[in-house]
DNA sequence: TCAAAAGTGTTCTTATTACACCCATGG
DNA sequence: CCATGGGTGTAATAAGAACACTTTTGA
């Protein structure tokens, strides 16, 4: 095999690391694989990427295949390529996360998700491949991004009380002793970016929690300006 | 040509952003292309990675061939893949930047180093390829980096005045007034990473200024918590 | 009437900003 | 003796952290 041959003899995949967060809780969705490498194993969804194919195209793609849904909040992480990570050749891929709403989320079109479930992202086990280092990856950067920017709305759905917007941030970025009620409040609230609505928690044992919403365009302002967002 | 086939005519590239500081200015470093495409553009230095090379590795090497420093600060940033980026074929590159100290950089050992030669980033034109959206994003990267990491001080010499390292500051994250003096040097001093030397500088036709060393340790202790630097 | 979560302000501490003059040297 | 950049402190403001009780509802 020519030197230039066998540069060719390599392939690039994208891997999604979908969040999404629902019982109070911060999600991963994974798939079950049903053929070798790593037989049986939970794996993060992700595929080659086709020759005729843009890398984010393809990460959206497989996000798409898996829940159907587009026009999601996607974001390349890292590149992992040691030269051991796939077992049957030399493959490189490329991490991208997304953070999709669970409520939007209905069935697994995909034929490959057949065994698509979520997990909790603080109980994964072992992944197949080198999958666990890139959900640490992945969860580092959504971190990171959480408190630049309030993308966390992308994981609620439309409707929300303030707890649960908390319930997310502390699952997000896990402080020791939680987030002061508030201080939290006082500081989401002085943002001028929730639009608090006249309807109300409804059919719960205490007092019902008012419901918001984000303002749209303040949101989209945040998100292209890339502020502190300091929690 | 099979399905099969058509994934492995790809390849997968390393493209380097390597800083640098001197005069006052922060510098890229660039070689001038001798063969097609885009001959006797500027670029950024890259080649393929090797089949049994790490992608770190390729970027460390490319950053050695070119100017003979090992360990030197180095970090993946972005994968860019559009699909007509290179004209020759499929070929996906994985951007680094790397911040090296001039002062260090003595000759060009690499063959396809000739042409090296280092641009004020303020004033680098139209580059070969993609490179000027990578050099963007890794310029967007290191602004970042430098906020929240004490990584300025790989691009100073092992002394420095504290001038020095606010002109370092500033070119890098270029504020629209510069920044405040008085108060750079109390926040600077007040983080007891950096040790007074005995010497000053001399021959300078005004107040010599006292020369500053780093604090190894305290340095690499804030390095690995990546704590934040805001200046 | 009880349990459970919602909602609400003030004080203290710390970090950030703004700002102007004297000092040491070489030419 | 002059031009040049080096070096220094304080006051005002803003941001963050700590903290405990009352309210509303369903069971």
């Amino acid at each position: 095999m020519s030197e230039v041959e066998s540069f060719f003899k390599s392939a690039f995949s994208v891997d999604n690391v979908i969040f999404g967060f629902d019982e109070g809780d911060l999600k991963v969705l994974l798939i079950q694989r049903g053929a070798a490498p790593y037989k049986g194993k939970w794996a993060l969804p992700g595929d080659l990427v086709y020759p005729n194919e843009d890398l984010d195209t393809a990460a959206a793609r497989v996000l798409e295949q898996l829940t159907g849904l587009r026009n999601v909040y996607l974001e390349q992480v890292k590149t992992f390529g040691a030269v051991d990570r796939h077992p049957l050749g030399r493959v490189i891929t490329i991490a991208y996360y997304s953070l999709i709403k669970i409520s939007d989320y209905a069935v697994t079109p995909a034929s490959f998700a057949q065994s698509a479930k979520w997990h909790s992202v603080s109980k994964v086990s072992e992944l197949a491949f080198d999958h666990n280092e890139i959900l640490d990856s992945c969860l580092k950067r959504l971190k990171r991004k959480v408190r630049m920017s309030p993308v966390g709305f992308e994981l609620l759905p439309p409707k929300f009380t303030l707890t649960e917007l908390q319930h997310l941030y502390e699952s997000v970025l896990n402080p020791v002793n939680g987030l002061d009620k508030r201080n939290f409040r006082k500081k989401i609230l002085s943002m001028n970016l929730l639009v608090e609505l006249t309807e109300s928690q409804a059919g719960v044992a205490h007092r019902p929690a008012k419901l918001y919403q984000f303002d749209q365009d303040k949101y989209e302002e945040f998100v292209a300006e890339g502020f502190s967002f300091d929690i």
